[in-house]
DNA sequence: GACGTGTGTAACCTTCACGGTTACATATTC
DNA sequence: GAATATGTAACCGTGAAGGTTACACACGTC
């Protein structure tokens, strides 16, 4: 099964919009920290202010900020907010439908792929974004680094 | 994330083998009960004969066989057999490392991936092939069918 | 051994989803 | 009004996947 990175790069946002406060980020900011193009992050951020996460201002010197604390945004919401389609695909085609198994797979499989996929949702939403937070600002703790204070300002 | 329809197909194919207990099955007939080319099939075939799920004969007169019994074969043994890629994606492009989160979300976002994935193997390997034949021949027990004994035979 | 049957696999095509990019209208702040 | 920043349409390039053709090889039968 293939995958699309829309959900890494939501979780990406949103923790940098975490590390903010409520400061507000530009999508050109975020794009930076992701490494991507402004508008491939403005397309998430209307995924997920549409999903309620977080509130964005037009207009010089605003930007995006969380709508709620980290510790209320559960991985789950993320992903249903920007993975719409579901993780597992059934027949491209109607099987043949004169053969006893093809004229029921397609039932067994639907059952089997939505237990699947509420599993997935399920051990997502045992994190949240503050969660996520923790472990990455745990690298503040590490030795060895010599970029720190940069990285803080550029973060 | 989009998908593959391997999984699909490969239950679809173990669940033809499984109803006609060892009678051999080509990949022809197989691939006119999934409705699609035999060589998809067969590739599928070689999949699941490395993962020793079934048993290929060549020549006349005959095909494959499962090479366990319906209820020893658990879905995810199948999800791995035919799924070699994991289910999520993280970044494309390595993240900016001059900023915070960027530096340190891609490790976070693998333990993530990594729970969600065992989650969804696990849900998958509490069903079995002989369940999912069971939930298949209930076909036969359903009222208002024309083509029960025509189905049985082309199956 | 020759022949028919069926698998294994390479090669190629088409389609489609996705990330990336450009461009521009719109809204907000100063 | 100027500068800033979002929202979105439109397009491109790429890669993955299913489908298809073609053919070599293996097995069983005669």
């Amino acid at each position: 099964m293939a995958a699309s990175c829309r959900f890494a790069f939501a979780v990406h946002i949103l923790a940098v919009l975490a590390s903010k406060g409520g400061q507000g980020v530009t999508s050109d900011a975020l794009a930076g920290s992701v490494n991507t193009n402004p508008v491939v992050i403005r397309r998430l951020l209307t995924a997920l202010n549409r999903a309620g996460l977080i509130d964005t201002k037009k207009g010089a010197g605003s930007g995006s900020t969380l709508s709620r604390a980290p510790g209320e945004i559960s991985l789950d919401e993320i992903y249903r907010a920007t993975e719409p389609a579901p993780a597992f695909a059934a027949h491209p085609h109607k099987p043949n439908v004169r053969c006893l198994v093809g004229r029921n797979i397609t039932a067994v499989l639907d059952s089997v792929f939505a237990s699947a996929q509420v599993a997935l949702e399920d051990e997502l939403g045992r994190r949240t974004l503050a969660d996520v937070l923790t472990t990455v600002t745990d690298d503040l703790a590490k030795p060895g680094r010599k970029t720190s204070a940069r990285a803080r300002k550029s973060a």
